[in-house]
DNA sequence: CGGAGGTTTGACCACACTCAAGCTGCGTGG
DNA sequence: CCACGCAGCTTGAGTGTGGTCAAACCTCCG
């Protein structure tokens, strides 16, 4: 609430970096910052009013459960995210925190009346639509018509350049911020498969796992060529 | 080029419905009509600097082709959708007529210049936007670990629903405005499968075939049951 | 009438799913 | 501090759905 702009990671990065200092202020004073524990629900699907939030740090997931019970990942949030249906009356989708996670939050209302306030902001959301849109369909593009092993590389070298800071070269050795089970909800296989995929990964050297989340890439080279033709989500 | 607003069928539902009668004739005087047969490409990927477009008549499919050649389609456009990378240098996707279509066209300048100008179409677009977003979501779903038969039975209501003209209910009969490859393509299968789920449906009596794109839906409750959880796309 | 693109159908096969058992790592409580 | 328990992970064996390959069939058009 107090001016936590001036040390926000993602100042530079998130929608409101298009605003000048002077709106970001006033913006910001409708919103609240939130911290989210491992686990923890931003929003639950059909909730009535969800608000809408940038992510300052961490990792979500938003997610669909179909009625027989099982999870359907749709996509990742990363720092600088924005997440939340602002046009729909109900939430379609369950957000939930992988890591633990800050956000900026803002009523449906007061991000309306910003938008309307701020040409600029709906120009940046946009924007920033578009790209969500474009690495969802990366994700349908990689479920679609691929292997397992592809899925799975796909998925890894993406977790391992967003776990970098910088946009270009993805980080030798970092943590999984998923479990196997949601990788596989991710990708459309079961857990049993990711879990084989992560063995023969292993066992040909191309990995090094450290624990059970703990992942070191050794030889990035197999990785990509499984993936052929596109990278993972967002 | 003349005002064709006055007659255009989608003249209250496409983005450009949100500005006034002066508004939109000043716009549209940047803008040009195009008609596209059955099969015409609108954008290829790699293509720079990429038009958009409201569809007015007729289905486009958004699609992506792997380097070892194979297409996949990522969305369907029906009348009143808008197309269009508006901030992507190079176009990401291919777009291709499924059947003769209509559209109007603008440059990515005279857009920028729109949206800047009118505010309330950046807002439109930004809806706009997060629906395509939910749609694509709905087929990554659908796709992820579904059936053959969920899936067909999925897509074959949306087409139906999108032949008629009220928003609420399926028409009974209609043409599929796209090939057994393309269905495949579009839900992550081969042909053959496409066309086994068709014959299925149709010893069981849920559907009806005449000639090759014709199709009569008898029974829609199989086809709705099979498809629990989430129909496909737009 | 002939050809081509698209579709249907069949036989076979493989990859990923299912079911089941055992293991690892971690947190809790005695 | 160790024992226990539990959630998540790994590994194996067997099965089934949808893929592959191949051939025949429509249907539309020139």
């Amino acid at each position: 609430m107090s001016n936590a702009c001036a040390t926000c990671p993602v100042r530079d990065r998130a929608a409101c970096a298009v605003l000048s200092e002077a709106e970001r202020t006033t913006l910001v004073t409708a919103g609240h910052t939130r911290d989210l524990k491992r686990g923890e629900t931003l929003f639950h699907a059909g909730d009535e009013g969800t608000a809408c939030a940038t992510l300052v740090s961490g990792v979500l997931k938003i997610s669909s459960v179909s009625r027989d019970g099982d999870e359907r990942i749709l996509a990742l949030v990363h720092p600088a995210g924005f997440v939340g249906e602002m046009f729909q009356p109900f939430a379609n989708y369950d957000v939930v925190a992988l890591t633990d996670a800050r956000l900026c939050t803002f009523s449906q209302n007061d991000m309306e009346n910003a938008i309307s306030r701020y040409p600029v902001l709906a120009h940046a959301l946009l924007r920033r639509s578009q790209e969500d849109l474009h690495t969802t369909r990366q994700l349908l593009e990689l479920t679609g018509k691929n292997s397992a092993s592809e899925k799975v590389s796909s998925l890894l070298l993406a977790l391992a350049q967003a776990a970098s800071e910088s946009p270009c070269h993805p980080v030798r050795e970092f943590e999984l911020p998923m479990t196997r089970g949601e990788m596989a909800n991710m990708l459309g296989l079961t857990i049993e498969t990711v879990s084989r995929q992560f063995s023969k990964m292993e066992k040909s050297g191309a990995i090094r796992r450290s624990g059970v989340r703990g992942i070191e890439i050794v030889d990035p080279a197999p990785l990509r060529q499984a993936s052929e033709s596109s990278a993972a989500s967002d």
